[in-house]
DNA sequence: CTCGTATGAAACAACTTTGTCGCAAACTAG
DNA sequence: CTAGTTTGCGACAAAGTTGTTTCATACGAG
């Protein structure tokens, strides 16, 4: 076994992130094995992108947790919900760079099972967002959704400026948590 | 002459705005024209995407001539940039419903002639944020590029929460403004 | 070394998509 | 009404993708 099903997973993944339309084909010789091969760990094309789409919510859902929200949340206390959302920025960032092609991947959106899934996690992180406005560390002009979508935008200009190398990987944190939290005007 | 090309363009925006991955046979579907007829009018498919694409890029140019960001640059004044600014959201926020799809269309990266011209649009709106940050009026601790695909990333933020219905789209404006240029941390 | 397993190469059928063509029907200008 | 144009429909070939199968080979544990 040269190369276990971790590697032929996280291969799939990079190269569905330089080329997210690619075939089976295409991404079994990135991959570095033959066609037949990767048949053989992942049946169908449906099966393959079901495990990255697990596998890229399993990290989303990892990242909310090691965050704290839930308990943070829960507390209510100011200062440890902007605590977790800093910490949250953290694991979102690593994430989207991680699974980048998830983020804008049409062919997940006709998965139910993904869909489901991605509902609930974007309940939670909502759920979250909702707390901070009541402690009055996020703004509460705004709809839940918008800032949990504002978020999700702040994650593909992650993804897209480290590809094209337009900003420092050690940069993007305080790019994202500066962008979120204190916008771009000069004060 | 039952349908102009005027309405295959916008009916097929509107088909690949709701499903961006559509065949040229859904696409006629949705057009409410036959295969035949379309490719009468776009003899590849290529041709099509070409078309959308430079209508697409051709609604952005105007955005920013509309806003008048090149004289505002120039002039250096912090008032009128910011005008100009506001202005420039405004036509951005139309635009993003619009031609949502071309916002994160992978197709189109691979027309050599669409890659150029989103650069040199988006060099022109960075060019504007860079006098924006050098009047004040933006700050100036950010890359531009990555003030560029902030903004980007709050289109496709309006995008999405419009397509859902999570926002008024009368509210899309004042909630890119505001993310955008004050964040969304309580003060 | 030997046996069982995993792999690569190749071929195959089924399907989808794309692009083209011919023809009959519908429509329109005059 | 008539001639010219446009359209829809169906058929077609070419190409690409997907999924399966067969077979020979390479590898690894025992």
């Amino acid at each position: 076994m040269a190369i276990s099903r971790e590697q032929i997973i996280s291969r799939a993944i990079c190269q569905l992130n330089a080329a997210p339309a690619s075939s089976m084909s295409e991404l079994a010789t990135a991959i570095g094995i033959s066609r037949a091969t990767l048949h053989r760990h992942f049946a169908t094309r449906e099966e393959l992108i079901l495990t990255l789409g697990h596998r890229s919510l399993a990290n989303w859902a990892r990242a909310l947790q090691t965050a704290g929200i839930a308990e943070a949340a829960e507390g209510g206390d100011p200062e440890r919900i902007g605590a977790a959302l800093h910490h949250l920025i953290e694991e979102l960032v690593a994430d989207a760079e991680d699974y980048g092609f998830a983020l804008t991947d049409h062919q997940m959106e006709r998965i139910p099972e993904l869909v489901e899934r991605v509902e609930a996690l974007s309940g939670i992180e909502e759920g979250f967002y909702a707390a901070a406005q009541r402690a009055g560390v996020l703004r509460a002009d705004m709809p839940v959704r918008w800032i949990g979508c504002a978020m999700f935008g702040l994650l593909i200009a992650v993804r897209d400026t480290l590809r094209r190398g337009d900003i420092a990987r050690n940069d993007a944190v305080r790019l994202v948590r500066e962008s979120f939290l204190a916008g771009h005007a000069q004060r």
